[in-house]
DNA sequence: CAGTGGTCTAGACCACACT
DNA sequence: GTGTGGTCTAGACCACTGC
């Protein structure tokens, strides 16, 4: 069976392929199987056919639905595990991974005590500085890939640990997605942001990307976390995307590292 | 084939399990084929029976090998590509990971040019300040898992971009596999460091933990890298891992940031 | 017990690299 | 052409979950 396309669209680069256009006369990119069947599972996790947290259909059912082996579905679903994007439990079945029902609470960050493990320190305290509505500036439009002067909605927000504030941040989310987003219903929420987008929003952010400097504490900052100006504080950048690689968030967040760390881990 | 151990020593735990003690009367930990493989591949890369940079026998050889079928291998082998302990290259082999012949020069460098890609730098020019060989402390022998006063390496060398001194860096290393190490061994080379450990005293990094702060430059750093002292640095200490999680190095880094970042990928 | 994902096998064929 | 890893299939059986 070479190269049959379950799609009719135009062909999707396999991964590894660089971006150079084929020149004519070349072999068209060759795209297996199971790397269609993944794209089609994917549009199905896109269009809200299951929800976070619910099951997809058993292998042997999305295998018939394709007409492919169960072999073939098991590696498309093997890539969608290895990207977060489901999680598989043994003799249950495949379900679409959340934010919430999470063991971590916050799976994106990756700030933790410097004693102790992240659980230890109980849930972090929560206050919603202010919540507003304004006109993308050309920075955050970039981010965001929306153009300039389209509504967001931006928040500013402190979490504690222990008592003690250690994160500030500011958050702009596009304005369409996330309508009616109030700084109310943020406030009575508890749980992870990430949650509340997927459950009240059907937003499912998947991956981010984070730049992190160093930076000294401003005025504003130094006040919400009660230090003295221009101590050194770890600046994180970060551009959340849902599925497609589509930007949904735009996060920037001032951490305390005195008596926490950002930790990361290479392979 | 009921759980058939091809290895005579204690049962390696599967990945997800507990490490809390079976009691006694449950089902011994199952051990799926294609894990004792892995291990037993596993012992051959730790044992140097094939060198960073070399193939490993075809996956039909190691079936054969280990009587078992080449799907078994393969599984086993893709797992160890997952981690980046192997490389495969169709229609080559499969090669032992290594840091030198590299796409990209510094694979656990995670400090990215604030506008162009990594590679429009050049290299980065180093500069060794100084190399001693001395005591473990309390401190640095725990991260080495070394006893205190056991003999450790020390050096310090700065990392300039495009003439700019950018990172400053402490690396200790245990005294007896690195015997031999000097200042001038480390000017002479070009190339990453991890390359160097492999060629010359066949330790290869596997894995690396990351902890970072924000912190005020000191008077040391400060000259070294031609700031006021006070200025916000990036503070990266790093513990890097050779095979069975042996930690092998231990680094404490300052990076400037305001002509650079740190990238990170969450997902 | 039936249904799910997980393992293992054997064989056929494809894409790629080298010679 | 030969040998490598990569894909796809079909079938058997195992481990785990829940009825």
């Amino acid at each position: 069976m070479a190269n049959i396309n379950f799609l009719s669209a135009a062909p999707f680069a396999p991964p590894g392929e660089p971006e150079t256009p084929a020149p004519a006369g070349k072999t068209p990119a060759f795209s297996p199987l199971y790397q269609q069947i993944k794209v089609l599972i994917l549009r199905g996790l896109q269009a809200g056919e299951w929800k976070p947290g619910e099951p997809i259909p058993s292998e042997m059912e999305l295998a018939a639905r394709f007409r492919v082996s169960q072999g073939t579905v098991r590696k498309a679903i093997d890539e969608l595990a290895a990207e977060n994007l489901v999680v598989r439990r043994q003799g249950k079945g495949t379900f679409v991974a959340t934010h919430a029902e999470q063991q971590v609470q916050y799976r994106f960050l990756r700030l933790m005590p410097d004693s102790g493990d992240p659980g230890s320190e109980g849930p972090a305290e929560r206050q919603i500085i202010n919540c507003k509505r304004l006109r993308a500036s050309a920075d955050i439009a970039r981010s965001l890939a929306l153009k300039t002067g389209e509504p967001v909605l931006q928040l500013r927000r402190v979490l504690a640990f222990q008592g003690t504030p250690t994160i500030v941040e500011d958050v702009w989310l596009p304005g369409g997605p996330f309508k009616g987003l109030t700084a109310s219903r943020l406030a009575v929420y508890s749980g992870p942001m990430y949650a509340l987008f997927e459950i009240e929003f059907g937003v499912h952010m998947v991956r981010a990307e984070e730049k992190i400097r160093a930076v000294a504490a401003d005025l504003p900052a130094a006040k919400l976390l009660g230090l003295p100006p221009g101590q050194p504080l770890l600046s994180i950048e970060r551009i959340a995307f849902t599925y497609n690689d589509r930007p949904m968030e735009l996060r920037r967040a001032l951490y305390r590292t005195d008596t926490h760390h950002y930790k990361n881990l290479l392979s």
